[in-house]
DNA sequence: CCGAGATTTTAGGTTAGCCTAATACTGTAT
DNA sequence: ATACAGTATTAGGCTAACCTAAAATCTCGG
Protein backbone atom coordinates (compact mmCIF):
# COMPACT_ATOMS: atom_id res chain seq x y z
CA UNK A 1 0.00 0.00 0.00
CA UNK A 2 2.74 2.57 1.28
CA UNK A 3 5.67 1.38 -1.04
CA UNK A 4 7.99 4.46 -1.39
CA UNK A 5 7.76 3.52 -5.42
CA UNK A 6 10.43 4.59 -7.77
CA UNK A 7 8.95 7.70 -9.64
CA UNK A 8 9.47 8.19 -13.18
CA UNK A 9 10.44 11.82 -12.90
CA UNK A 10 8.31 14.33 -13.48
CA UNK A 11 8.88 17.08 -16.06
CA UNK A 12 8.80 20.93 -14.64
CA UNK A 13 5.32 21.04 -16.21
CA UNK A 14 3.66 18.44 -15.07
CA UNK A 15 4.78 19.19 -11.35
CA UNK A 16 3.17 22.46 -11.79
CA UNK A 17 -0.33 21.25 -12.96
CA UNK A 18 0.37 19.00 -9.88
CA UNK A 19 0.64 21.67 -7.68
CA UNK A 20 -1.38 23.46 -9.08
CA UNK A 21 -4.22 22.17 -9.23
CA UNK A 22 -3.81 20.66 -5.21
CA UNK A 23 -3.64 24.21 -4.60
CA UNK A 24 -7.14 24.56 -5.73
CA UNK A 25 -8.18 22.20 -4.01
CA UNK A 26 -6.30 20.49 -1.04
CA UNK A 27 -9.75 18.80 -0.27
CA UNK A 28 -10.10 16.72 -3.45
CA UNK A 29 -13.05 18.66 -4.70
CA UNK A 30 -13.14 18.25 -8.48
CA UNK A 31 -11.31 21.30 -10.10
CA UNK A 32 -12.18 22.71 -13.70
CA UNK A 33 -9.32 22.90 -16.06
CA UNK A 34 -10.51 26.81 -16.36
CA UNK A 35 -9.43 26.79 -12.99
CA UNK A 36 -5.68 25.39 -13.76
CA UNK A 37 -5.62 27.22 -16.72
CA UNK A 38 -6.04 30.32 -15.21
CA UNK A 39 -3.66 29.67 -12.14
CA UNK A 40 -1.04 28.54 -14.43
CA UNK A 41 -1.69 31.19 -16.77
CA UNK A 42 -2.45 28.61 -20.24
CA UNK A 43 -4.95 28.46 -22.29
CA UNK A 44 -7.94 25.74 -21.83
CA UNK A 45 -7.27 23.34 -24.57
CA UNK A 46 -4.09 23.16 -23.13
CA UNK A 47 -5.23 22.04 -19.48
CA UNK A 48 -7.11 19.57 -21.35
CA UNK A 49 -4.02 18.28 -23.18
CA UNK A 50 -2.13 18.10 -20.07
CA UNK A 51 -4.94 16.80 -18.27
CA UNK A 52 -5.53 13.83 -20.20
CA UNK A 53 -1.93 12.61 -20.38
CA UNK A 54 -1.51 12.95 -16.55
CA UNK A 55 -4.96 10.74 -15.84
CA UNK A 56 -3.35 8.49 -18.33
CA UNK A 57 -0.64 7.94 -16.15
CA UNK A 58 -2.43 7.43 -13.22
CA UNK A 59 -2.08 11.45 -11.66
CA UNK A 60 -5.52 12.17 -11.68
CA UNK A 61 -8.53 11.57 -12.67
CA UNK A 62 -10.31 13.33 -14.83
CA UNK A 63 -14.62 13.12 -15.99
CA UNK A 64 -14.79 15.47 -19.26
CA UNK A 65 -16.67 18.34 -18.86
CA UNK A 66 -16.83 17.61 -14.84
CA UNK A 67 -13.44 18.43 -13.83
CA UNK A 68 -10.28 16.46 -12.15
CA UNK A 69 -9.46 14.96 -8.83
CA UNK A 70 -5.97 14.02 -8.29
CA UNK A 71 -5.32 10.04 -7.25
CA UNK A 72 -3.56 9.19 -4.47
CA UNK A 73 -0.39 9.15 -6.37
CA UNK A 74 -1.08 12.62 -7.98
CA UNK A 75 -1.51 14.19 -4.22
CA UNK A 76 1.50 12.73 -3.26
CA UNK A 77 3.58 13.79 -6.14
CA UNK A 78 1.68 17.72 -5.34
CA UNK A 79 2.50 17.43 -1.55
CA UNK A 80 6.27 16.51 -2.61
CA UNK A 81 6.32 19.84 -4.32
CA UNK A 82 4.23 21.74 -1.83
CA UNK A 83 7.02 20.43 0.74
CA UNK A 84 9.77 21.53 -1.34
CA UNK A 85 8.37 24.79 -2.17
CA UNK A 86 7.42 26.03 1.50
CA UNK A 87 11.20 24.70 2.50
CA UNK A 88 12.98 26.21 -0.05
CA UNK A 89 11.22 29.34 1.09
CA UNK A 90 12.31 28.89 4.74
CA UNK A 91 15.79 28.63 4.01
CA UNK A 92 16.37 31.39 1.77
CA UNK A 93 14.70 33.65 4.52
CA UNK A 94 16.85 32.28 7.19
CA UNK A 95 19.64 32.06 5.43
CA UNK A 96 20.19 34.30 1.99
CA UNK A 97 19.02 37.18 3.47
CA UNK A 98 15.49 36.89 1.51
CA UNK A 99 12.17 38.92 2.86
CA UNK A 100 9.02 36.76 3.19
CA UNK A 101 7.70 38.86 0.37
CA UNK A 102 10.15 38.49 -2.46
CA UNK A 103 10.78 34.73 -1.44
CA UNK A 104 7.96 33.37 -3.66
CA UNK A 105 9.47 32.95 -7.30
CA UNK A 106 12.66 32.09 -6.23
CA UNK A 107 11.31 29.16 -4.67
CA UNK A 108 8.79 28.67 -7.88
CA UNK A 109 11.88 27.61 -9.96
CA UNK A 110 14.21 25.95 -7.42
CA UNK A 111 11.77 23.78 -6.32
CA UNK A 112 12.31 21.64 -9.62
CA UNK A 113 15.84 21.66 -9.65
CA UNK A 114 16.94 21.00 -6.39
CA UNK A 115 17.79 17.16 -5.56
CA UNK A 116 16.00 15.44 -2.56
CA UNK A 117 19.33 15.40 -0.91
CA UNK A 118 19.33 18.93 -0.76
CA UNK A 119 16.05 19.55 0.95
CA UNK A 120 16.44 16.86 3.15
CA UNK A 121 19.68 19.54 4.33
CA UNK A 122 18.14 22.48 4.19
CA UNK A 123 15.16 21.15 6.83
CA UNK A 124 17.71 19.55 8.59
CA UNK A 125 19.63 23.49 8.83
CA UNK A 126 16.18 25.13 9.49
CA UNK A 127 15.73 22.29 12.13
CA UNK A 128 12.47 20.50 10.04
CA UNK A 129 10.07 23.71 10.61
CA UNK A 130 6.66 22.65 10.40
CA UNK A 131 5.26 26.55 9.05
CA UNK A 132 7.56 28.49 6.03
CA UNK A 133 7.28 32.04 6.62
CA UNK A 134 3.73 32.75 5.10
CA UNK A 135 2.56 30.65 8.01
CA UNK A 136 1.64 27.73 5.27
CA UNK A 137 2.35 24.81 7.21
CA UNK A 138 5.37 22.26 5.38
CA UNK A 139 4.28 18.76 4.42
CA UNK A 140 6.15 16.06 6.36
CA UNK A 141 8.75 13.97 3.99
CA UNK A 142 5.81 11.06 4.70
CA UNK A 143 3.27 13.47 2.88
CA UNK A 144 1.07 14.08 5.89
CA UNK A 145 0.01 18.02 5.84
CA UNK A 146 -1.25 19.56 9.38
CA UNK A 147 -3.88 22.37 9.05
CA UNK A 148 -4.08 24.24 12.19
CA UNK A 149 -7.55 25.94 12.40
CA UNK A 150 -7.75 29.68 11.62
CA UNK A 151 -10.00 32.37 11.23
CA UNK A 152 -9.80 35.19 8.48
CA UNK A 153 -9.08 38.52 10.19
CA UNK A 154 -12.67 39.86 8.42
CA UNK A 155 -14.40 37.22 11.00
CA UNK A 156 -12.39 37.78 14.19
CA UNK A 157 -14.91 39.52 16.25
CA UNK A 158 -14.18 43.44 17.70
CA UNK A 159 -12.06 43.84 20.63
CA UNK A 160 -10.63 40.13 20.08
CA UNK A 161 -6.95 40.16 19.91
CA UNK A 162 -5.45 37.55 18.15
CA UNK A 163 -1.99 36.41 16.25
CA UNK A 164 -1.74 36.46 12.60
CA UNK A 165 -0.45 32.86 11.78
CA UNK A 166 -0.88 32.72 7.94
CA UNK A 167 -0.94 35.37 5.31
CA UNK A 168 -2.17 34.01 1.81
CA UNK A 169 -1.55 36.36 -0.89
CA UNK A 170 1.59 35.56 -3.61
CA UNK A 171 1.18 38.50 -5.63
CA UNK A 172 4.58 40.62 -4.81
CA UNK A 173 3.22 44.05 -4.95
CA UNK A 174 0.24 43.24 -2.17
CA UNK A 175 2.86 41.10 -0.31
CA UNK A 176 5.03 43.89 -0.07
CA UNK A 177 2.21 46.18 1.12
CA UNK A 178 1.79 44.03 4.04
CA UNK A 179 4.66 43.50 5.07
CA UNK A 180 5.28 47.40 4.86
CA UNK A 181 1.90 47.70 7.63
CA UNK A 182 3.97 45.61 9.38
CA UNK A 183 1.20 42.57 9.38
CA UNK A 184 3.17 39.35 9.18
CA UNK A 185 2.69 36.14 10.73
CA UNK A 186 3.68 35.99 14.42
CA UNK A 187 2.52 39.65 14.69
CA UNK A 188 -0.42 40.32 17.31
CA UNK A 189 -3.66 42.32 16.32
CA UNK A 190 -6.48 43.32 18.26
CA UNK A 191 -9.89 44.43 16.11
CA UNK A 192 -10.72 47.19 17.87
CA UNK A 193 -13.74 48.25 14.48
CA UNK A 194 -15.43 47.27 12.08
CA UNK A 195 -17.57 49.03 9.75
CA UNK A 196 -21.00 47.80 8.92
CA UNK A 197 -20.28 47.38 5.35
CA UNK A 198 -17.54 45.78 2.57
CA UNK A 199 -16.06 43.84 5.57
CA UNK A 200 -13.68 46.98 6.57
CA UNK A 201 -11.65 46.13 10.20
CA UNK A 202 -9.84 48.32 12.31
CA UNK A 203 -7.12 46.88 14.13
CA UNK A 204 -4.27 47.91 16.31
CA UNK A 205 -0.95 46.26 15.50
CA UNK A 206 1.30 47.26 18.50
CA UNK A 207 0.11 51.06 18.90
CA UNK A 208 -0.17 51.65 15.33
CA UNK A 209 -4.16 51.67 13.96
CA UNK A 210 -4.94 50.18 10.43
CA UNK A 211 -7.76 49.78 8.48
CA UNK A 212 -8.22 46.56 6.44
CA UNK A 213 -10.60 45.77 3.69
CA UNK A 214 -12.70 43.13 2.28
CA UNK A 215 -9.85 41.02 0.29
CA UNK A 216 -6.66 41.79 2.67
CA UNK A 217 -9.01 40.83 5.61
CA UNK A 218 -9.56 37.24 3.87
CA UNK A 219 -5.60 37.19 2.99
CA UNK A 220 -4.49 37.23 6.47
CA UNK A 221 -5.52 33.94 8.67
CA UNK A 222 -5.43 34.38 12.35
CA UNK A 223 -5.23 31.97 15.40
CA UNK A 224 -7.31 33.04 17.96
CA UNK A 225 -4.79 34.12 21.11
CA UNK A 226 -6.00 33.31 24.54
CA UNK A 227 -5.18 36.72 26.66
CA UNK A 228 -2.63 36.77 28.84
CA UNK B 1 31.45 48.05 -25.84
CA UNK B 2 31.53 46.74 -22.13
CA UNK B 3 27.59 47.54 -22.23
CA UNK B 4 26.12 45.22 -19.14
CA UNK B 5 23.26 44.06 -21.97
CA UNK B 6 20.01 43.29 -20.44
CA UNK B 7 19.89 39.52 -21.85
CA UNK B 8 17.36 37.89 -23.34
CA UNK B 9 16.92 34.98 -20.91
CA UNK B 10 18.37 31.63 -22.85
CA UNK B 11 17.06 28.24 -21.92
CA UNK B 12 18.59 25.75 -20.23
CA UNK B 13 20.01 23.67 -22.93
CA UNK B 14 21.36 26.82 -24.78
CA UNK B 15 23.30 27.63 -21.55
CA UNK B 16 25.06 24.09 -21.74
CA UNK B 17 26.07 24.58 -24.67
CA UNK B 18 27.97 27.41 -24.00
CA UNK B 19 29.57 26.12 -20.97
CA UNK B 20 30.19 23.22 -22.70
CA UNK B 21 32.17 25.36 -25.76
CA UNK B 22 33.84 27.01 -23.56
CA UNK B 23 35.26 24.62 -21.62
CA UNK B 24 36.28 22.96 -24.56
CA UNK B 25 38.34 25.74 -25.28
CA UNK B 26 39.01 28.28 -22.52
CA UNK B 27 41.43 30.05 -24.74
CA UNK B 28 39.30 30.15 -27.72
CA UNK B 29 40.34 27.48 -29.97
CA UNK B 30 38.10 26.10 -32.20
CA UNK B 31 35.50 23.47 -31.27
CA UNK B 32 34.36 20.48 -33.42
CA UNK B 33 30.68 19.56 -33.03
CA UNK B 34 31.94 15.85 -31.99
CA UNK B 35 33.63 17.42 -29.22
CA UNK B 36 30.59 19.06 -28.10
CA UNK B 37 28.00 16.09 -28.97
CA UNK B 38 30.94 14.07 -26.90
CA UNK B 39 30.61 16.19 -24.01
CA UNK B 40 26.63 17.06 -23.84
CA UNK B 41 26.05 13.15 -24.52
CA UNK B 42 24.25 14.64 -28.03
CA UNK B 43 24.48 13.29 -31.76
CA UNK B 44 26.57 15.40 -33.51
CA UNK B 45 23.76 16.09 -36.30
CA UNK B 46 22.22 18.13 -32.98
CA UNK B 47 24.88 19.68 -32.45
CA UNK B 48 25.16 21.34 -35.67
CA UNK B 49 21.18 22.26 -35.73
CA UNK B 50 21.65 24.14 -32.31
CA UNK B 51 24.98 25.57 -33.59
CA UNK B 52 23.41 27.12 -36.21
CA UNK B 53 20.80 28.88 -34.04
CA UNK B 54 23.38 30.00 -31.56
CA UNK B 55 26.04 31.74 -34.15
CA UNK B 56 21.94 33.07 -35.59
CA UNK B 57 21.66 34.88 -32.15
CA UNK B 58 25.50 36.21 -32.45
CA UNK B 59 26.51 33.58 -28.97
CA UNK B 60 29.21 31.58 -31.32
CA UNK B 61 30.80 31.58 -35.17
CA UNK B 62 30.52 28.99 -36.56
CA UNK B 63 32.46 27.67 -40.10
CA UNK B 64 31.07 24.86 -41.48
CA UNK B 65 33.20 22.31 -41.45
CA UNK B 66 36.12 23.57 -39.35
CA UNK B 67 34.35 24.03 -36.16
CA UNK B 68 32.49 26.76 -33.40
CA UNK B 69 34.39 29.79 -31.10
CA UNK B 70 32.23 31.48 -29.37
CA UNK B 71 31.83 35.04 -29.66
CA UNK B 72 32.10 37.61 -26.78
CA UNK B 73 28.71 37.94 -26.11
CA UNK B 74 28.90 33.83 -25.90
CA UNK B 75 32.15 34.11 -23.87
CA UNK B 76 30.41 36.13 -21.31
CA UNK B 77 27.38 33.96 -21.48
CA UNK B 78 29.33 31.19 -20.77
CA UNK B 79 31.54 32.30 -18.29
CA UNK B 80 28.24 33.40 -16.29
CA UNK B 81 27.42 29.72 -15.75
CA UNK B 82 30.81 28.95 -14.74
CA UNK B 83 30.32 31.32 -11.77
CA UNK B 84 27.38 29.96 -11.13
CA UNK B 85 28.68 26.71 -11.52
CA UNK B 86 31.16 26.75 -9.55
CA UNK B 87 29.87 29.06 -6.38
CA UNK B 88 27.31 27.07 -5.76
CA UNK B 89 29.27 23.97 -5.88
CA UNK B 90 31.51 25.99 -2.75
CA UNK B 91 28.10 27.47 -1.10
CA UNK B 92 26.94 23.49 -0.95
CA UNK B 93 30.13 22.09 0.02
CA UNK B 94 30.40 25.00 3.09
CA UNK B 95 27.27 25.14 4.40
CA UNK B 96 25.13 22.03 3.33
CA UNK B 97 27.33 19.26 3.91
CA UNK B 98 28.29 18.70 0.74
CA UNK B 99 31.53 16.35 0.15
CA UNK B 100 33.48 18.24 -2.94
CA UNK B 101 33.42 14.99 -5.00
CA UNK B 102 29.57 14.77 -4.77
CA UNK B 103 28.76 18.33 -5.65
CA UNK B 104 28.70 18.44 -8.92
CA UNK B 105 25.07 17.23 -10.58
CA UNK B 106 23.47 19.15 -7.80
CA UNK B 107 25.32 22.68 -9.49
CA UNK B 108 24.84 21.06 -12.79
CA UNK B 109 20.87 21.49 -12.15
CA UNK B 110 21.32 24.31 -9.90
CA UNK B 111 23.08 27.11 -12.33
CA UNK B 112 20.41 26.94 -14.66
CA UNK B 113 17.57 28.02 -12.27
CA UNK B 114 18.97 30.17 -9.50
CA UNK B 115 18.59 33.86 -10.21
CA UNK B 116 21.09 36.63 -9.88
CA UNK B 117 20.18 37.72 -6.77
CA UNK B 118 20.88 34.13 -5.02
CA UNK B 119 24.00 33.89 -6.87
CA UNK B 120 25.18 37.01 -5.41
CA UNK B 121 23.61 35.79 -1.59
CA UNK B 122 25.85 33.12 -1.61
CA UNK B 123 28.67 34.27 -3.13
CA UNK B 124 28.13 36.96 0.00
CA UNK B 125 27.78 34.29 2.34
CA UNK B 126 31.29 32.27 1.20
CA UNK B 127 32.76 35.60 1.34
CA UNK B 128 33.28 36.12 -2.29
CA UNK B 129 35.79 33.24 -2.51
CA UNK B 130 38.18 32.68 -5.31
CA UNK B 131 38.22 29.25 -5.91
CA UNK B 132 35.51 26.06 -5.71
CA UNK B 133 36.10 22.95 -3.67
CA UNK B 134 37.79 21.24 -6.71
CA UNK B 135 40.15 24.17 -6.52
CA UNK B 136 38.92 25.95 -9.98
CA UNK B 137 38.92 29.52 -10.54
CA UNK B 138 35.65 31.39 -9.93
CA UNK B 139 34.97 33.89 -12.80
CA UNK B 140 34.06 37.38 -10.95
CA UNK B 141 30.53 38.72 -11.69
CA UNK B 142 32.37 40.99 -14.73
CA UNK B 143 33.42 37.67 -16.03
CA UNK B 144 36.90 37.99 -15.39
CA UNK B 145 38.56 35.18 -14.24
CA UNK B 146 42.13 34.29 -13.09
CA UNK B 147 43.71 31.31 -13.74
CA UNK B 148 46.87 30.37 -11.59
CA UNK B 149 49.95 28.52 -13.00
CA UNK B 150 49.91 25.11 -12.13
CA UNK B 151 51.64 21.93 -12.90
CA UNK B 152 50.62 18.20 -13.36
CA UNK B 153 51.70 16.52 -10.52
CA UNK B 154 53.01 13.63 -13.19
CA UNK B 155 55.44 16.72 -13.72
CA UNK B 156 56.67 17.53 -10.65
CA UNK B 157 60.17 16.72 -10.67
CA UNK B 158 61.84 14.25 -7.95
CA UNK B 159 61.92 15.52 -4.06
CA UNK B 160 59.96 18.69 -4.90
CA UNK B 161 57.31 19.34 -1.99
CA UNK B 162 54.15 20.84 -3.85
CA UNK B 163 50.55 21.59 -3.07
CA UNK B 164 47.23 20.13 -4.84
CA UNK B 165 45.60 23.47 -6.23
CA UNK B 166 43.28 21.53 -8.26
CA UNK B 167 41.66 18.56 -9.09
CA UNK B 168 40.85 18.11 -12.80
CA UNK B 169 37.97 15.48 -12.81
CA UNK B 170 34.24 14.91 -12.76
CA UNK B 171 33.17 11.59 -12.96
CA UNK B 172 31.92 11.03 -9.17
CA UNK B 173 33.49 7.58 -9.08
CA UNK B 174 36.64 8.74 -9.45
CA UNK B 175 36.54 11.77 -7.96
CA UNK B 176 35.43 9.63 -4.69
CA UNK B 177 38.52 7.79 -5.21
CA UNK B 178 40.88 10.47 -5.30
CA UNK B 179 39.01 11.45 -1.79
CA UNK B 180 39.69 8.36 -0.43
CA UNK B 181 43.17 8.85 -1.12
CA UNK B 182 43.01 11.64 1.03
CA UNK B 183 44.02 13.90 -1.64
CA UNK B 184 42.69 17.49 -2.67
CA UNK B 185 42.80 20.59 -3.09
CA UNK B 186 45.20 22.26 -0.35
CA UNK B 187 46.89 19.23 0.71
CA UNK B 188 50.63 18.68 0.10
CA UNK B 189 52.76 15.92 -1.09
CA UNK B 190 56.34 15.10 -1.98
CA UNK B 191 57.26 13.16 -5.30
CA UNK B 192 59.41 10.42 -3.69
CA UNK B 193 59.63 8.49 -6.94
CA UNK B 194 58.84 7.78 -10.64
CA UNK B 195 59.38 4.93 -12.77
CA UNK B 196 60.67 6.12 -16.04
CA UNK B 197 57.37 4.67 -17.85
CA UNK B 198 53.72 5.03 -18.09
CA UNK B 199 53.85 8.46 -15.67
CA UNK B 200 54.05 6.46 -12.76
CA UNK B 201 54.87 8.60 -9.53
CA UNK B 202 55.01 7.53 -5.88
CA UNK B 203 54.17 10.37 -3.58
CA UNK B 204 53.96 10.94 0.01
CA UNK B 205 50.87 12.24 2.02
CA UNK B 206 51.52 13.05 5.30
CA UNK B 207 52.93 9.54 6.35
CA UNK B 208 51.36 7.84 3.89
CA UNK B 209 52.79 6.62 0.16
CA UNK B 210 50.51 6.05 -2.88
CA UNK B 211 51.75 5.53 -6.53
CA UNK B 212 49.76 7.39 -9.01
CA UNK B 213 49.38 6.65 -12.52
CA UNK B 214 49.20 8.82 -15.88
CA UNK B 215 45.86 9.74 -15.81
CA UNK B 216 45.51 10.98 -12.09
CA UNK B 217 49.11 12.47 -12.21
CA UNK B 218 47.27 14.60 -15.06
CA UNK B 219 43.77 15.40 -13.55
CA UNK B 220 46.03 16.53 -9.90
CA UNK B 221 47.46 19.75 -10.62
CA UNK B 222 49.65 21.31 -8.03
CA UNK B 223 51.11 25.10 -7.43
CA UNK B 224 55.29 24.67 -6.63
CA UNK B 225 55.33 25.44 -3.09
CA UNK B 226 58.38 27.29 -1.89
CA UNK B 227 60.27 24.80 1.00
CA UNK B 228 59.91 26.41 4.68
C1' DC C 1 46.34 13.99 -57.10
C1' DC C 2 42.94 10.49 -55.92
C1' DG C 3 40.24 7.77 -53.18
C1' DA C 4 39.15 5.67 -48.44
C1' DG C 5 37.82 6.69 -44.00
C1' DA C 6 36.51 10.02 -40.72
C1' DT C 7 33.94 13.95 -39.75
C1' DT C 8 30.19 17.10 -40.55
C1' DT C 9 26.07 18.58 -42.41
C1' DT C 10 21.47 17.95 -44.63
C1' DA C 11 17.08 15.63 -44.86
C1' DG C 12 13.35 14.05 -42.68
C1' DG C 13 10.98 12.44 -38.50
C1' DT C 14 9.53 12.40 -33.30
C1' DT C 15 7.89 14.30 -28.88
C1' DA C 16 6.28 17.51 -25.37
C1' DG C 17 3.80 21.46 -24.63
C1' DC C 18 1.90 25.24 -26.09
C1' DC C 19 -1.59 28.06 -29.16
C1' DT C 20 -6.20 29.56 -31.82
C1' DA C 21 -10.48 28.46 -34.01
C1' DA C 22 -14.20 25.52 -34.26
C1' DT C 23 -17.28 22.29 -32.09
C1' DA C 24 -19.63 19.94 -28.23
C1' DC C 25 -21.58 19.81 -23.92
C1' DT C 26 -24.07 21.71 -19.51
C1' DG C 27 -27.28 24.00 -16.99
C1' DT C 28 -30.37 27.76 -16.45
C1' DA C 29 -34.12 30.85 -17.68
C1' DT C 30 -38.04 31.44 -20.04
C1' DA D 1 -38.93 21.98 -23.33
C1' DT D 2 -35.59 24.70 -25.63
C1' DA D 3 -32.49 28.01 -26.72
C1' DC D 4 -28.63 30.53 -25.11
C1' DA D 5 -24.59 31.63 -22.44
C1' DG D 6 -20.80 29.77 -20.56
C1' DT D 7 -17.40 26.19 -20.19
C1' DA D 8 -14.83 22.19 -22.08
C1' DT D 9 -13.01 19.56 -25.70
C1' DT D 10 -11.48 18.48 -30.38
C1' DA D 11 -9.01 19.72 -34.54
C1' DG D 12 -5.16 21.41 -36.49
C1' DG D 13 -0.70 23.99 -36.10
C1' DC D 14 3.66 25.72 -34.20
C1' DT D 15 8.40 25.57 -31.97
C1' DA D 16 12.41 23.80 -29.59
C1' DA D 17 15.35 20.04 -29.26
C1' DC D 18 16.19 15.82 -30.01
C1' DC D 19 17.04 11.51 -33.20
C1' DT D 20 18.69 8.30 -37.45
C1' DA D 21 20.04 7.70 -42.16
C1' DA D 22 21.97 9.63 -46.13
C1' DA D 23 24.84 12.95 -48.50
C1' DA D 24 28.68 16.16 -48.47
C1' DT D 25 33.16 17.55 -47.29
C1' DC D 26 37.68 17.13 -45.42
C1' DT D 27 42.24 14.81 -44.76
C1' DC D 28 45.86 12.01 -45.58
C1' DG D 29 48.45 8.07 -47.42
C1' DG D 30 50.08 6.24 -51.41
Amino acid sequence: MSAAVAHEPLTRSVEDYLKAIYQLSPEGRPASTSEIANLLALSPPSVTGMVKRLSEHGLLEHVPYRGVQLTDAGRRAALRMVRRHRLIEAYLVEFLGYSWDTVHEEAERLEHAVSETMIERMAGALGNPSVDPHGDPIPAADGSILERACIALSDVPIGENVEISRVHESQPERLRYIASLGLRPGVQVTVVDRQPFDDLVTIEVGTDKQVIGRELGHALLCARKVKP
